[in-house]
DNA sequence: TTCGTTTTCTTGATCAATTCCAGTTAGTGG
DNA sequence: CCACTAACTGGAATTGATCAAGAAAACGAA
């Protein structure tokens, strides 16, 4: 199936934008919506920030992609959905890598006390520093003093 | 100890604002910045907005709160650290309920695979509906609509 | 105590990420 | 090919939070 039947399906018009937001979630990895727009912008052209923010609101609604928001970083946006994935997210440069779910369904955790709640997702978000911040090579924002990396 | 001790304790200077911003993070459940200014100038007074953000921030840098960011609110506090406790976010009304980790130190969980990362957290986050807002009975933002309740 | 240093607080501007709004453009089903 | 409505544009506005410079206050030392 490819991107514009995927939109039609999802009950969505297909357009150039959507189509360029949809190939740069799946090829980037967990890009901003900023980033976003730029790989947009390269593959069509010009394209408001709006229409960006619009087609990613439209994809995420129809769960063609997946929003995630770390902590202290604006939200990312990746395709790989449904397999009910993880996150590992680096301290210092912010990157994120997937790891797969051992459990596989959502949720995939019982909580020790569900206080009443209906629970039908646990988010797991597993902290530290990547291999590149860890030698130094990475782009991290302040690698220069790695401060207090503080404990759960 | 008291608070003045732990702010002393802690590196800190004692003042009013800090005292009554401790106090207030303390006493309520997971509070938002606003709302904790908000409880700091019923109690001291006139207390600018930066100077509760700043008090926020010395006392997370020095451990006396820790910060939470659920996605989809503003930054939440709590005083309750050192545990690795987890956490419960209704969907409807954002609010969070404390989970006790059942393992104790952190990182409670070992992920399937760490990717060369120094890994020292796992955040675990259940999503669900709490149980005033399965009710009705919350105060929800959109509780009119439930909406499409997301999946992991 | 009083002083001097350093932190903390104040006012006010600024920022980043995101959303709202009104009008225009362009997919799509008929 | 038309009409209807979703999607896009440009621009302003909101929210949550930070930065900056000077004034006030905490606290160790004299």
């Amino acid at each position: 199936m490819d991107d514009a039947a995927t939109l039609r399906g999802a009950g969505l018009r297909v357009t150039a934008a959507r189509l360029a937001i949809l190939d740069a979630v799946r090829t980037g990895n967990h890009l901003d919506a900023e980033h976003i727009a730029h790989a947009v912008r390269g593959r069509v052209g010009h394209v408001s920030t709006q229409a960006v923010y619009d087609g990613l609101h439209a994809l995420t609604d129809t769960g063609l992609v997946r929003r995630i928001e770390p902590a202290g970083s604006p939200a990312r946006y990746e395709t790989r959905v449904g397999d009910n994935h993880h996150h590992l997210v680096c301290r210092l440069c912010k990157g994120v890598t997937d790891i797969d779910c051992v459990a596989g369904a959502a949720p995939c955790l019982e909580p020790s006390q569900s206080h009443g709640y209906l629970i039908d997702e646990a988010e797991v978000v597993f902290w530290g520093v990547c291999p590149d911040c860890r030698s130094g090579t990475g782009e991290a924002p302040n690698a220069s003093e790695p401060s207090a990396v503080p404990r759960g």
